[in-house]
DNA sequence: TATCTATATCGTAATATTGCAATATTAAAT
DNA sequence: ATTTAATATTGCAATATTACGATATAGATA
């Protein structure tokens, strides 16, 4: 015991609990702050952007990846990072449905 | 080390970052799923939706209680709960604001 | 009061996450 | 070819999460 047990949920389930995770972790959140802030890729300045050490910025970065919400394209030496809103989207209709369904809710 | 640096973030950082840890997990978004198809609150037929141990239900409703996602009321000697739509639109116009940096962007 | 039903809490094992130092990798610059 | 700069990977310790059996609590009902 101790792992998600991931099998007994629908693959739509799992996929919206995996975004809202990478989602869920301060220094993610910072990272995406900081590339709405410049509002263009960023090539390299992240890590001085926040309170952590270089391999910790990276695996957030992995993580932001893995789960499909930034894109990282590789530039000369460094990689270049933006947000990918699609993939945003996809948890902002899922909670457009429940904030619907909760303003027509009959109790409460 | 291990713990997330919280207090190196911000407000802000932290509080979107615990709802949308909150709602990383897919028994909780089955939960919040159940909720929206029945579109009223629910007391009591929880656990038997899962495939989930009763205590490890109730773990999840708590921790989506602490995160404002659900309110729980006491109605007789069950619990009757339902979303908290408020606290989805926090992180709904978050998002918004992503999407709408992410449409404007100038590479990748 | 005794019992049933619904939910919460405790204790604990298994697993996952967080963070960083050390090191590896890769491409540019000298 | 060597050095420099940017990023990734490895390995590991500290902490957090997940899951559930056992037990506690609280209201309803007999």
């Amino acid at each position: 015991m101790g792992a998600t047990k991931t099998a007994h949920f629908t693959d739509q389930q799992n996929r919206i609990a995996t975004i809202a995770k990478a989602l869920g972790h301060p220094a993610r959140i910072a990272i995406i702050e900081h590339l709405i802030k410049v509002n263009e890729c960023i090539c390299g300045d992240i890590v001085n952007e926040l309170p952590l050490a270089q391999p910790t910025v990276s695996q957030h970065l992995k993580e932001l990846k893995n789960a499909g919400i930034i894109k990282g394209n590789i530039e000369g030496n460094s990689i270049c990072y933006c947000i990918d809103e699609n993939t945003i989207a996809i948890l902002n209709t899922y909670f457009l449905k429940i904030i619907d369904t909760g303003a027509k809710k009959k109790c409460c």
